[in-house]
DNA sequence: ACCATGGCCGCGT
DNA sequence: AACGCGGCCATGG
């Protein structure tokens, strides 16, 4: 597990709660590597333990689901069990609960 | 050390 | 509103 990796998900894990969403880039921003949203992309992919991590609560910039390690109907169903809206393979209100 | 690839982003057309 | 395109950066071969 590289330090890079450990930032994504201890940031993801403390900053977005269950109910409210993020996007690739705006996780990139709180770790302080605001250009490196590809790479967080390539982390979540790894993704250790999910759902321990929340790696499904990350999302694209305009409110598509974006992939999923698991598949993003699985992304979309744990979601949905969180309380949030997908319909499409958009997020519902996306504006109002994206941190 | 070099190259290619990805759970992306924003801008221009 | 839908593409295309270049930029960015951690990983893996």
């Amino acid at each position: 597990m590289t330090a890079f990796q450990k930032l994504c998900y201890d940031t993801l894990k403390h900053h977005v709660p269950a109910g409210s969403v993020t996007t690739y880039g705006n996780l990139a921003k709180l770790m302080k590597h605001p250009k490196a949203y590809r790479a967080v992309g390539t982390a979540m992919n790894k993704n250790p333990n999910a759902p321990e991590v929340p790696c499904h609560r990350v999302v694209k910039s305009n409110g598509e689901l974006g992939d999923y390690a698991f598949g993003s109907n699985l992304k979309q169903k744990r979601l949905q069990e969180e309380g949030v809206q997908v319909v499409n393979n958009k997020i519902v209100n996306f504006k109002d609960i994206c941190l």
